[in-house]
DNA sequence: GAGATATTTAGAAAACTATCTAAATATATG
DNA sequence: CATATATTTAGATAGTTTTCTAAATATCTC
């Protein structure tokens, strides 16, 4: 997992919005775009930055482009987060 | 919790490895420079957006200042992540 | 209180990011 | 195959972030 890759990623809201977004299912490049006061270019260049984190999945289907949420690497995720911050600090904790 | 601020501290590999540095005990500053090949002022530039996003407490204990972390705001975020991204669909998730 | 150590603040330079417009590529359809 | 629609790529610009050096502030010790 790129952790620096995921972490970049998910700094910016648009990006944020854009995952939640498609939390209710796959959805084409238009269809989110739709939510967003933002070109289509601004937006592929997010898509791509999601995608590189492998937060999202995409499959052309027909003339569309559609994306969906890599669930995989969101668990990777919180997982890195708990190690990286032990909320109740045991005893044999890493030092 | 302010979402944005927590998402761009954890952005930095340096900011990263500064939590994890914590994860054994609270340090002060300059125990925490040590590690790193960055200078004072920088280090203190990433002290001042951890504490911004909560995420570190400081504590002046006489000439020193003492970084420790702040786990509530960890599981938060945590909890945060869970929500954003669901792992495993349930029943009834928050839509 | 003068000098030493620890940390922060101010201001500037370099690197990076988000956004835009214009052009390119891919697919669908008449 | 020409045209329309969907998306990406290229190149530019504005804004943000990281880092630095120099100076300021705070505390400790003699």
């Amino acid at each position: 997992m790129k952790q620096q890759e995921v972490f970049k990623a998910m700094a910016d809201p648009t990006r944020r919005a854009i995952l939640k977004r498609l939390q209710g299912g796959a959805l084409s490049a238009g269809e989110i775009g739709a939510d967003f006061d933002i070109t289509p270019a601004s937006l592929s260049h997010h898509f791509a930055v999601l995608k590189q984190a492998d937060l999202v999945r995409t499959e052309r289907r027909g003339q569309y482009i559609v994306y969906s949420l890599n669930s995989t690497v969101f668990e990777d995720l919180a997982r890195m987060l708990m190690d990286l911050f032990p909320a109740t600090p045991k005893s044999g904790g890493k030092r």
